[in-house]
DNA sequence: TTAGTCATTGCGAATCTTTGCAGGTGCAAC
DNA sequence: GTTGCACCTGCAAAGATTCGCAATGACTAA
């Protein structure tokens, strides 16, 4: 469970409160194995807790987007989201056609970051970095 | 007025018809000076012609995205757009303290395409493509 | 442990965005 | 110039997201 202490940590070093929507809405999305919908969120953290207010979910997810917890991943015109881990830092490469999401590893932009910084001092924050386009399955199926 | 020219042909191309309607908002993008949103696009053309309606514009929008006749640009939570011109094409910067945003040569991304090709026969479409961070001003405000 | 403070919640309402449908209209074919 | 048809539009209603506010409860300090 070291989602929790990262999670509880950032959120006590931003001066936030753990409460327990926070902490529900949290292992929601932990436990999904894929990205996930607001909601999907909002449904399955209901049956846990049925109280639990839509607007309250949406003021979750983007306290956790904004202070890194989670990643927003777009799809389309729908956002979805993942946990954001310490170790396993990756953006998506996402598909147009078929919607399918692939992971890429942080380093094919390491370049492209590290030219911002030199030549316009420009910080780019490409944590929740997602590029759309066509896999290589659609690709093949077009022709 | 070559925009104009631009995206009749690229409507034709693509089988969708003029319009009043979907001139009158291209117009109106056309005409601003930086990126504008649904919200001005609707209020600006409803003054050239009182009956638009803001679904249609939702609609309209939504189709010059999708055949590449305007940028998207995500703003936080907001969505702006801009005309997408043939020979200024460009990606934008945008800072997440002041809103500025800032424009991008096409080159600083073509090697990070490249990569995503060869490695992963994955064709990323960077037409719409924005990034976020803090620019040279406000990393220096922060001292 | 207790009390006080202020962030957070749930609720309802406002706002923004999308959808379904019936009538209108661009445009291709004659 | 006319006609036909599929695409578009305006309207209204649904769905999604955000906001305002009063009540609640998490956390700090003693």
């Amino acid at each position: 469970m070291s989602y929790y202490d990262d999670a509880v940590s950032i959120l006590r070093q931003t001066g936030n409160r753990l409460t327990p929507q926070r902490l529900l809405v949290l292992s929601t999305i932990a436990e999904s194995q894929h990205h996930i919908g607001i909601d999907e969120i909002y449904r399955a953290s209901k049956t846990a807790y049925p109280y639990l207010d839509l607007a309250t979910v949406y003021r979750t997810i983007h306290l956790f987007r904004d202070i890194g917890v989670i990643t927003e991943i777009g799809i389309g015109d729908k956002h979805t989201y993942e946990l954001r881990t310490r170790d396993g830092q990756h953006h998506h490469m996402l598909c147009r056609k078929c919607e399918k999401t692939f992971s890429l590893s942080p380093h094919y932009l390491e370049s492209f970051r590290a030219s911002l910084v030199n030549d316009f001092n420009f910080e780019p924050d490409l944590d929740n970095f997602a590029v759309a386009g066509t896999c290589t399955d659609c690709k093949s199926k077009l022709n």
